[in-house]
DNA sequence: AAATCTAAACATGTAATACATAAAAACATG
DNA sequence: CATGTTTTTATGTATTACATGTTTAGATTT
């Protein structure tokens, strides 16, 4: 047995604590029995007596589902089933710093994948008020030249914007946490060529696409003005 | 005052429990203080006297930072800041029953926009090794009239194989984590016309385009291709 | 009888203490 | 010097006690 099988038939022990296993243990006991958000969970004592475990440990198992909002907690009614925010609870581990590099930069295409491939939903739910509404975003679009604060500040109105228009919620959520990492990734020397100042397609063209274009001249529009970015990974 | 007013003014009480807010402190000690993943953080004594509260809060926090993978700890070491996996979080609380129909539909177009938006991610990183490997899942494409968890299975390994290609693991992982979702959306009656039977573009067809097209037309194939989910959609 | 106040019961929230356990460090032994 | 043993230390688990906020029910008032 050389030291790779070794290492493999030695991985599987045990390495979890209680709590670990509590945790896991509620939330196939959830599943399994069909609870719905809203259904009341069985009190902490109970839980601690059918599982053999102090109730220490189930409180912070609990706490654990709490955080991502599995469950809420009320005093005297005991614990409920919820609808757990997804992007609440992604919002707590995306600190910059705590994040690999690897991860940073997927981040960032992420970003941009998303914003092509939304032209489709943008397109079919796209109203004349939201139109209205770009446009007057983009009269007082900066030119290069200007405060960098206030360009960031514009492109997070017009690109939040577009999100709005999907009318996908937990998209637009994600977009709002991908903000600030994107712009780190940006100042961070991560990706190596800088930004290029080519100009391609502006956001007044993009509102215009939308207007009187198709979903797929949207697609490629949007493609095309993020260019400087996607340049910057290839 | 009316009540909107009143309801927005008096939102402000706090609501929220010790462990809350000791938990908010933590991460905002460990952004201020400039910590990497690796660096070790203050034993739980030291934390709990110096925040004035008992270690059982303090451990219920750092349970709570460990269950995001934002801290690891190990006996008598202690804790230390680690990468926390961004994917592995969502998965706790992507519980198809658990979430509401809003963030459901939201999810399963969230798919349907990365596989359309990765096009550009696909041509410029895929290999010749890669087109043989797709040559290879394609030749076996099975029509409609088999078995139904076999379609799946093939469906599965194509577009995971195409996530692949982006050599962006996050996209990776969360593809992984919106099939049982993606498949639970299909059965539920959440979306309201039954799935057509038409036959657009095929995963042949696809993988033809990756091999002698542009982006653009490996964007407008995937739309085409996925046209069968759109049209449940508007 | 309806409305309002009061007290008891109860489940979660927080604290304090004790001990178990694993890992590191120091020490001892051949 | 390598190996084995003890000590130390910080986390892991359990137990107990009490605080706090809600619900329920009972008492009081009108």
């Amino acid at each position: 047995m050389d030291l790779l099988d070794l290492k493999t038939s030695l991985k599987a022990i045990d390495n979890s604590s209680l709590v670990d296993r509590v945790e896991e243990k509620l939330v196939d006991y959830l599943i399994e029995n069909n609870f719905k958000a809203g259904d009341s969970i069985p009190k902490e004592i109970e839980l601690a007596n059918s599982l053999g475990v102090s109730r220490t440990v189930i409180r912070e198992a609990l706490s654990r589902l709490r955080m991502i909002g599995l469950v809420e907690t009320k005093k005297k009614k005991g614990a409920v089933l919820a609808n757990p925010d997804l992007m609440a609870v992604l919002e707590k581990s995306l600190i910059p710093k705590a994040l690999d590099e690897d991860t940073l930069r997927d981040l960032f295409e992420f970003r941009l994948v998303l914003e092509i491939g939304m032209a489709d939903l943008i397109m079919a739910r796209v109203t004349k008020e939201d139109i209205d509404e770009l446009k007057t975003i983009v009269a007082v679009e900066p030119d290069l030249s200007q405060d960098l604060a206030f360009n960031i500040e514009h492109e997070t109105r017009f690109h939040g914007k577009l999100y709005e228009i999907t009318g996908n919620e937990t998209m637009k959520k994600f977009q709002k946490l991908l903000l600030p990492l994107f712009d780190y990734v940006h100042r961070s020397g991560l990706l190596g060529k800088p930004v290029s100042k080519n100009k391609y397609v502006s956001h007044k063209g993009i509102v215009h696409t939308i207007e009187h274009g198709s979903a797929e001249m949207l697609r490629n529009a949007m493609r095309n003005h993020l260019e400087n970015h996607f340049a910057r990974l290839f």
